[in-house]
RNA sequence: CGGGGUGUAGCGCAGUCCGGUAGCGCACCUGGUUUGGGACCAGGGGGUCGUAGGUUCGAAUCCUGCCACCCCGACCA
């Protein structure tokens, strides 16, 4: 195996690929599309978890747990839902399965087949929202927030670790409401929760943002979006939240009963962040040495790695740094000291920085003697020599500073990469040659949309949230346009 | 589903053209020397060569079918 992993340059899709695999946080299954998540990269997601769990219950959410299996006919019952996702369903038709009558293995039991098929959720709006009929009579049943933390399938055609896999890992939250501006209200907190979280957790900007009907969810009557920049200058969607309006409330006959005494149909969102918020965090930090993870969510913010040549070595840095490592685990920051002495420190540096650690110190004899030790920060790759006494509050601040230097980092890119076309030539060429966001002019009609996605593959990845008025003429049709949008490729 | 590629030890590969019973590097195990940026020496274990069939005295190698996975597209979070 080769020490080095590929290069941005040379091969992004590579680089990825060897991101995930040689950085242990995930492996390809046995199954097509589908992917193990091993404990690196579960640990990167369990503390996504945490934070945006934490986040949706101070926001009047509850969790709750809906059945895997979904039977087929629901899914038909939303003409737009069941459009956008009936071709990429897993179905359970059996059962049963039998020893080969011809002796080769075992075979699917063909008298075990199921009066209905089952449809495995590829998300469970219409799962919900059968549920929700009964649950909801009254407008003092309302609102209901429940979120679910859950696996969905989806049998996509081009699968990539983490960004887009058969089975991916989830959270929906699907909340009923007595009035459309009370679901508006929702989608829209929603929408920022999840801004905040990626941007202060994971480090990368984001544009808010509303889809065009194009590009809306099956089923939405508004799809708000935030869209993040990858250093390939390809887009990737973090995350939507929804505003259903009453079309999953009629599908499923959910009315209240108002203050007022009169049956109405309920007023829905839903929203959702799946494991591909690790594939973005991927993308966007990392460089050729491995990965490059924000603090926050870093699985072990701080490495220590002493430098010995015996028993007595490693004791004496171990007792010089032991208070260390409590002051730190006391202010809730993730420390381990690396005393493994079958592998050599360069090993261990290399190692480190391949799984992103934010902070390496690394403590030898020489150290001892002067009391110092030299910290390496992963972001910048700088080192310094610090008082080992000062560590302790030395620390913290480094990581806050990575944390702020990376955002930073992010969004520098991010403006760089986001430039404007008044032409259709000037807009081909800035794809080809400076891939990012381009600001643009168009028609608003679908027809235009879909011609320069024929064309370019490029997409209008959203409309930004209070997006500034500006008079213009469509790059494509020349007919008026009253604001810019984002243009871009995308994951 | 279209295009390209690959299936040989846990991983990465050579061997296939030209058939003779499988090899290299890494990893792993044992012992020793090492340890401030991916250590070294010696010894050792591990493979029905993706799968099914065919040709042949003999197949990783030739022929036919099938399967799987990866990359690039169309579809999507």
């Amino acid at each position: 195996m080769s020490k080095k992993i590929s290069s941005r340059a040379e091969d992004y899709s590579q680089w990825y690929n060897d991101l995930v695999i040689r950085g242990g946080l995930a492996d390809y299954s046995p199954v097509r599309g589908c992917m193990v998540i091993k404990p690196y990269g579960y640990a990167i997601w369990e503390n996504m978890k945490t934070v945006l769990d934490k986040k949706f219950k101070d926001t009047g959410h509850v969790n709750a747990y809906f059945p895997l299996f979904i039977p087929k006919s629901f899914l038909s019952k939303e003409a737009a839902h069941v459009e956008g996702f009936a071709k990429e369903c897993a179905v359970v038709t059996h059962y049963r399965l039998m020893n080969d009558p011809n002796g080769k293995g075992i075979v699917v039991d063909p008298d075990a087949k199921l009066e209905e098929e089952l449809i495995v959720r590829p998300t469970s709006e219409t799962i919900i929202w059968h549920t929700y009929k009964n649950w909801i009579t009254s407008y003092r049943d309302l609102p209901l927030l429940i979120n679910q933390w859950a696996n969905v399938v989806r049998w996509e055609m081009r699968t990539r670790l983490f960004l887009r896999t058969a089975e991916f890992l989830w959270q929906e939250g699907h909340t009923a409401h007595s009035t459309s501006q009370e679901a508006i209200a929702e989608a829209e907190t929603m929408l920022d929760v999840y801004a905040d979280f990626v941007e202060k957790w994971l480090a990368i900007p984001v544009l808010r943002g509303v889809k065009t009907p194009n590009e809306r969810f099956a089923g939405a009557v508004e799809t708000y979006c935030i869209e993040a920049l990858m250093q390939d200058g390809k887009a990737l969607q973090a995350g939507t939240s929804h505003f259903l309006g009453q079309n999953f409330a009629k599908a499923f006959e959910v009315q209240f009963m108002t203050k007022e005494n009169k049956q109405e149909y309920v007023w829905a969102t839903s929203w959702g962040v799946s494991t591909r918020l690790i594939g973005a965090l991927l993308m966007a930090h990392s460089d050729d040495e491995g990965l490059v993870l924000p603090p926050k969510v870093a699985p072990l913010q701080v490495v220590i790695i002493p430098i010995f040549k015996n028993a007595e070595e490693l004791n004496a840095v171990f007792d010089r740094v032991s208070s260390l490592m409590k002051t730190l685990k006391a202010q809730d920051i993730s420390v381990k000291l690396n005393d493994d002495d079958q592998t050599r420190p360069g090993f261990k540096y290399a190692q480190y920085e391949l799984e992103g650690v934010p902070v390496r110190i690394a403590i030898g004899p020489r150290d001892l003697v002067s009391g110092t030790a030299e910290v390496a920060r992963r972001d910048t790759k700088e080192k310094q020599i610090v008082q080992i006494d000062d560590l302790e509050t030395f620390v913290p601040a480094l990581l806050d500073e990575i944390q702020a230097n990376m955002f930073q980092k992010a969004l520098k890119f991010r403006e760089e990469n986001t430039r404007r076309a008044d032409t259709y030539e000037e807009f081909k060429r800035l794809l080809d040659e400076q891939p990012g966001f381009i600001l643009a002019h168009y028609d608003g009609s679908p027809e235009t949309e879909d011609k320069i996605k024929e064309d370019t593959k490029a997409t209008i990845r959203c409309i930004p949230l209070n997006n500034p008025l500006e008079d213009g003429v469509c790059i494509l049709t020349g007919k008026p346009s009253t604001q810019r949008v984002v243009f871009a490729r995308a994951y």
